[in-house]
DNA sequence: TTGCATTTCAAACATTTGTATGAAACTATC
DNA sequence: GATAGTTTCATACAAATGTTTGAAATGCAA
């Protein structure tokens, strides 16, 4: 198998390049005079552009989806087998904000790659997002447990909001960021997690979170 | 101006196969074989494909600001001066819901085209999209009227997070059919409106939506 | 070393794509 | 109906891009 060097610097180069320029404008010649291989080298250990975007794809979403699993059996075994909607919310939302939101220099290329991945969308990792649903049912059986009273649409409804409020942030957090012009932190990632579970917590049970939470949405003094 | 026949048929054309295909894989001399056109007319009509896109995207999203606009002047009249935050969300994503979701049959090819337009996200119409910011900061004006003794961080989140709620159900309506197996009706706009505004107005407020919600997020029996 | 498999390399391929050109057709005005 | 301006057309251009090829280099085992 040799070195794996080629492969290895060939993922690296292009996850970086995709990262800061986006998939639209970074071609296999870019990727590999910035990896300083050879053009053949692509085809040759991935079969293709298409097969390379999806391993750097599917490395890093698989690396999020473990996360997130793991922090919700951490939290269902803390909770003895049934976890509070806040900490699934949590270990729903939490890994892939903390992942890519953040102060600037913390942000790695991983994570930049992701935001590209989420805001440019292109085939080979829509083809892959199309399976993650069976990863969603796994939040959605533990939100039951949670919220046994909750009828199913409205379950599912709120998982999307947490997801759809999570994602955006991420894909349109420079929009927030000018249009509160700096008032929103986002470089405060655990309040915006915060943020994000109480509102979706409140979406499913129609009250607000009172416990644990380091930042509140609803912070006014205002009755 | 001669009659603009050619004109309107790229156009047409255009519209209907980027909302089919996606921009992806439309080519201009697709789009001139369906105009039935020559391939030279898109360039001497509007410069480029680029700007071809750019112009149909315009066209659709000044409707849509228009439309948003009207609701909100409504809402404030109505309330003389100062609309119910309610109503200012409803008038913020109400028109784009009721534009790109709905019944199969009545989805027009503008909505399945301003939908791709949300999903792949192409630089002539990012760079519009960037100039939207204005448009939303009238929102936040109104908003503030209306809920005065909140702050402004949170207002701006709250805005984001309807915002999100909204573009994202349109974005991943599918994924949430598919999870809820059904469950979520996505045809039913108007009440899909309602959950999102009741959701946002609990975020700004801490309360719950009380009135004229014909549909509301929380209607589990259960306390 | 010899032989065999793996890996690298330069070069070429084959398309696809948006755009430009210049002549022809058309239209409206005088 | 000649003229000038506009629009249409067939065709060519030029550049970019993913992929393939076949030979050279390299690594490794016997």
């Amino acid at each position: 198998m040799a070195s794996d060097h080629t492969r290895a610097a060939i993922l690296n180069a292009a996850e970086r390049l995709y990262a800061d320029r986006g998939f639209g404008d970074v071609t296999l010649r870019d990727i590999v005079a910035a990896a300083d291989v050879n053009l053949a080298a692509v085809n040759y250990h991935f079969g293709s552009k298409d097969e390379l975007i999806a391993e750097l794809f599917v490395t890093r979403s698989l690396a999020t989806n473990r996360e997130r699993l793991n922090e919700l059996k951490s939290a269902e075994e803390a909770g003895g087998g049934r976890a509070s909607i806040e900490s699934i919310l949590r270990a729903l939302v939490g890994p892939t904000l903390r992942g890519c939101l953040g102060p600037d220099r913390e942000r790695s290329t991983a994570a930049r790659f992701m935001i590209r991945a989420s805001i440019e969308s292109v085939p080979p990792i829509r083809r892959i997002k199309n399976r993650e649903i069976d990863h969603l049912r796994k939040f959605a059986a533990a939100m039951r447990r949670s919220l046994p009273d909750c009828s199913e649409a409205d379950l599912y409804w709120g998982l999307h909001f947490a997801l759809a409020m999570a994602h955006q942030t991420i894909r349109d957090s420079e929009r927030l960021s000018k249009l509160s012009e700096g008032l929103c932190d986002l470089n405060d990632v655990g309040g915006m997690i915060e943020r994000i579970v109480a509102v979706s917590v409140m979406a499913l049970t129609g009250r607000e979170v009172e416990k644990k939470a380091p930042a509140r949405l609803v912070t006014r003094d205002a009755r």
